[in-house]
RNA sequence: GCCCGGAUGAUGGAAUUGGUAGACAUACCGGACUUAAAAUCCGGAGCCGCAAGGCGUGCGGGUUCGAUUCCCGCUCCGGGUACCA
């Protein structure tokens, strides 16, 4: 055996092995259970950054874990290949997408490879690819075909300059990226996938899901936002016709407080008022301003203006003005809102603003309304009664709502309503690197799917990104073709689907990604019976990419995909447990350009000074010693030029190094500020580990200890390690928390060192080798692989079965209980395991230091827990 | 703005169900080995205090024999916010 450690030697030879062996083959097999670990596929962005390699990490300690332990093992990985970064490529490089999108493919598939990732790769998908994308067209065609999928008008943000639609993270400060331009809001026909149509099932079915963590499934539960309230009319009449404004609004109790409604500036009411009042077309016009993210909308300064129209109250007949607010959107419900200033903070804001009516109509016993400032309590639900609502006076919110639904209902004016903040998935993007909409537009017989048989629509892939609308559409040799139906002259459709869509559904195809015929097959039903068993990734997916996904499995169970000859798969959620990892950050640096934009830094390329508590004090560029601006800490992206590459690390350490490194660094589910600092450790583990190993091996090998008698110290010193065992089994199985496992076994290595240098010790010691290396094999599979060949010549290490802890060797015959005294820590006492309780009072009554600070005061009650402490309360 | 998290020594973190706060590491300090250094090994260390002891888990309150853990109110940091993935 080699006396020195070295990662590079050991880590070639122990993956030529597996590769020998197809150690990571997944193959169908009904006598074994099994467990499908699948981690989130990566966008291949050009490197592997530390986020991939922690969630990688985790995805092959656990997959590994459960080999040990009996389990058919798939661990697939793929490529979530189509989107915006490799059009900004193209751009930056004049590379066409596919070919950067391939040669990254490439560079990132040998780095996941150098880490030792026990992953099929027979299994390997690309979104980008016909094959895997052909079945996304051939199911769009059939959701389509059932009305899951319709064309309405959508909400983008314009570019007026570049002529294009940009994403929520191109609008920077309300301009355009590239050409600084303010950006505009446009309405453009888009097709929607009926989203809100699962949204009773996608609720409900968050409570079958109690491998989710708590925080994921209350995310989702409020952005499906279930509430029950009223949809109602105000009744008006304009030019001459007699219409209705209709609105939605879940504080139904407070109607009789309405002073004025607001209504979108793409409204029907505002686009007429507009017509003859200049200033207020002005006003629509500058509400058309701005992008559409949720978060902008929401922080914007609140402005209206009156349109001069008149709509009725439902109830009372009065006269209510409407207003057009730049804060209301054409998209969400109605295109209009109620305003009750007294009981809703945002109206109550703009009221004072315009000087329009307050008016209370709820009380809560015992405070005060005012005109003058929001107090909390006048939005309250729960103590609130009405007042100045004339027959409603004297109501709880509940009474009022169901007095004021059943008015309104009686007058034919509104009804109670269940409503849903979840809105329908708009899937259409006017960008090129993306799956091509399976529709064709003729003028006679109007959008019609790509039949099956012309499936799938290729995208080409020589084309010139300009980052000007849209490729497609230049391209009169992938538009032009000819109808389906009529065989006419058509136009394709040259929108491409949301990069989400491809994502929703990758999971089950890694099943049987080989299959030409069909979209899934029976393969699926063997690995996905019971929902995939593992799912790993970054908590910044709890909300879209998970529902989506949880949404595209119902849909593909209900199109009747998961019917097959030998049986029908039950599968309503796809992921039975997931692993929610937090996110890997880092500081980002920038320099304004000349222009005003970020160029953005990589952190490798910075110093940083700090001042005596660490804290950053100021930054230069290592190329020229200047000064670059400090940004925040945000997660490691393409975006912000902030990740940080592991390639250095495995090249001077190697993956082992890494891999330890990375899951020691904290549990898997907090965020984690990247820092370098402490590598060195990881990897004097493992030296130290190889060493210890080494010089046991050195002296010949003894069988493992296998019963008898032990000197008290060995004796001890096995008891430690059976609980090690124990916890780590733990840790890795139901815990999922890896830096405690790695902790504890460090621990042992410790008190390893320091067992005597005697022949007795060496069965132990022989022993105690084998367990740590079999139990760290899942996280630093090289090295184990190779310590585990030496221990136990002609053994695979990952063909082991995992350590089981000894009962017998974690019996204990005295046990040390901590003594307080009023609940400060004075003392301990030792009592023989089986002590009763009567017994422990006693001796902890008895002890000095018991004595000592009851000061002479009686005990006025003994605490005892048992196995942990007794506390005197005196 | 709204929804979801987080905050513990100089640093990453531990404390699993309300029961020894700081395991295990990093950095640091000291010692051994060495001509010297690196590597390695051994030891020290939350803060204040000579000690006895006191204080201490972002801040302010509360519940409890006992709170890092539960409750109420804040501050700061991170994630999401529907076209980044």
């Amino acid at each position: 055996m080699q006396e020195k450690y070295s990662p590079a030697e050991v880590e070639r030879a122990a993956q030529a092995h597996w590769e020998k062996t197809a150690a990571a083959r997944a193959v169908e097999d009904t006598t074994r259970p099994k467990y499908y670990c699948l981690s989130m596929f990566p966008y291949p962005s050009g490197k592997l950054h530390m986020g991939h390699v922690r969630n990688y990490t985790i995805g092959d300690v656990l997959s590994r874990f459960h080999a040990m332990q009996g389990c058919n093992v798939l661990q697939p990985m793929g490529w979530d290949a189509f989107g915006m970064p490799a059009e900004n490529a193209a751009m930056q490089n004049n590379v066409p997408p596919a070919q950067w999108t391939y040669a990254n493919i490439e560079y990132m598939k040998s780095q996941l490879k150098s880490l030792g990732f026990a992953i099929d790769w027979q299994r390997e998908l690309a979104t980008c690819t016909p094959q895997y994308y052909r079945w996304e067209q051939w199911l769009f065609t059939r959701l389509y075909e059932k009305g899951l999928i319709y064309k309405k008008l959508g909400t983008v943000n314009w570019d007026p300059v570049d002529q294009t639609v940009l994403a929520n993270e191109q609008v920077i400060d309300g301009r355009g990226w590239r050409s600084g331009a303010l950006v505009e809001k446009r309405e453009i026909p888009m097709y929607y996938m009926k989203i809100t149509a699962y949204a009773e099932e996608l609720l409900a079915d968050l409570d079958k899901l109690p491998g989710w963590p708590e925080q994921v499934r209350l995310m989702q539960k409020n952005w499906i936002g279930k509430s029950t309230g009223v949809r109602f009319a105000f009744p008006y009449e304009l030019d001459g016709k007699e219409d209705r404004l209709w609105v939605f609004t879940t504080r139904a109790d407070t109607v009789m407080g309405v002073t004025f409604c607001a209504v979108a500036a793409e409204h029907p009411l505002a686009t007429r008022a507009a017509q003859d009042n200049p200033e207020l077309a002005a006003f629509v016009e500058e509400c058309k301003r701005g992008g559409v993210a949720e978060a902008d909308l929401a922080t914007m300064e609140k402005k209206g203006m009156p349109t001069g129209i008149f709509v009725q109250h439902p109830l009372t007949g009065e006269k209510v003005e409407v207003w057009v607010g730049n804060y209301v959107l054409m998209g969400y419900g109605e295109g209009a809102v109620m305003a009750v200033p007294a009981h809703d903070e945002r109206d109550f804001a703009f009221a004072k603003k315009y000087g329009l009516a307050i008016r209370q109509v709820i009380a809560v016993d015992g405070e005060t309304f005012s005109l003058d400032g929001w107090q909390e309590w006048y939005g309250d639900k729960q103590n609130g009664k009405c007042v100045n609502s004339g027959k409603y006076d004297g109501l709880s919110y509940e009474a009022a709502v169901d007095a004021i639904a059943a008015d309104l209902a009686a007058k034919g004016l509104g009804e109670k309503k269940v409503q849903f903040r979840l809105r329908d998935w708009g899937i259409s993007r006017q960008r090129y690197w993306g799956c091509p909409i399976p529709i064709v537009h003729c003028a006679a017989c109007g959008d019609v799917p790509v039949p099956d048989a012309q499936l799938p629509v290729v995208l080409p892939e020589n084309v010139e990104i300009t980052g000007a609308g849209s490729p497609l559409a230049r391209m009169p040799e992938f538009h032009e073709c000819a109808c389906p139906k009529c065989g006419g002259a058509a136009r394709r459709e040259t929108d491409t689907m949301d990069t989400f869509v491809e994502s929703s559904w990758y999971f089950l195809r890694y099943a049987c990604p080989d299959n030409d015929r069909a979209m899934v097959d029976e393969r699926l039903a063997y690995w996905c019976q019971g929902g995939i068993d593992q799912y790993i990734g970054g908590i910044e997916h709890a909300i879209l990419h998970l529902l989506y996904s949880r949404f595209w499995t119902k849909l593909m169970r209900d199109v009747g995909l998961f019917q097959f000859p030998s049986g029908e798969l039950k599968l309503d959620e796809p992921f039975a447990n997931l692993l929610t990892q937090g996110m890997v950050v880092a500081p980002t640096f920038y320099r304004e350009t000349a222009d005003g934009k970020k160029q953005w830094i990589n952190p490798a390329d910075v110093d940083v000074a700090t001042d005596e508590r660490g804290r950053p004090t100021g930054a230069t560029l290592k190329a020229d010693g200047r000064p670059v601006a400090i940004g925040g800490t945000e997660k490691m992206s393409k975006s912000k030029n902030n990740g940080v590459d592991p390639q250095a690390l495995i090249d001077r350490y190697g993956a082992d190094t890494a891999r330890l490194f990375i899951m020691f660094a904290s549990p898997p589910d907090q965020s984690l500020e990247w820092s370098d600092a402490g590598v060195e450790g990881a990897f004097r583990f493992l030296k130290r580990l190889w060493k210890l190993t080494h010089d046991h091996v050195a002296q010949g090998l003894v069988p493992a200890f296998a019963g008898g008698e032990l000197a008290a110290d060995l004796k001890d010193f096995r008891r430690q390690l059976h609980q090690t065992i124990a916890k780590v089994t733990d840790d890795y199985g139901r815990r999922k928390q890896f830096n405690t496992a790695i902790a504890a076994v460090m621990e042992l290595l410790n008190a390893y060192a320091r067992l005597p240098d005697d022949a007795a010790a060496r069965a132990v010691r022989q022993e105690a080798l084998e367990a740590a290396t079999l139990m760290l094999f899942p996280i630093v599979p090289h090295a184990c692989h190779a310590l585990y060949g030496e221990l136990r010549p002609g053994l695979d290490a990952g063909r082991q079965p995992f350590p089981k802890a000894d009962p017998a060797a974690l019996v204990q015959d005295e046990i040390e209980l901590m003594l307080q005294v009023n609940g400060k820590l004075r003392g301990s006492l030792k009592v023989p395991a089986a002590a009763d309780k009567a017994t422990i009072e006693a001796a902890a009554l008895a002890a000095e230091a018991a004595q000592k600070f009851m000061e002479g005061r009686p005990a006025k009650k003994v605490v005892v827990v048992p196995g942990r402490l007794v506390n005197i309360v005196a």
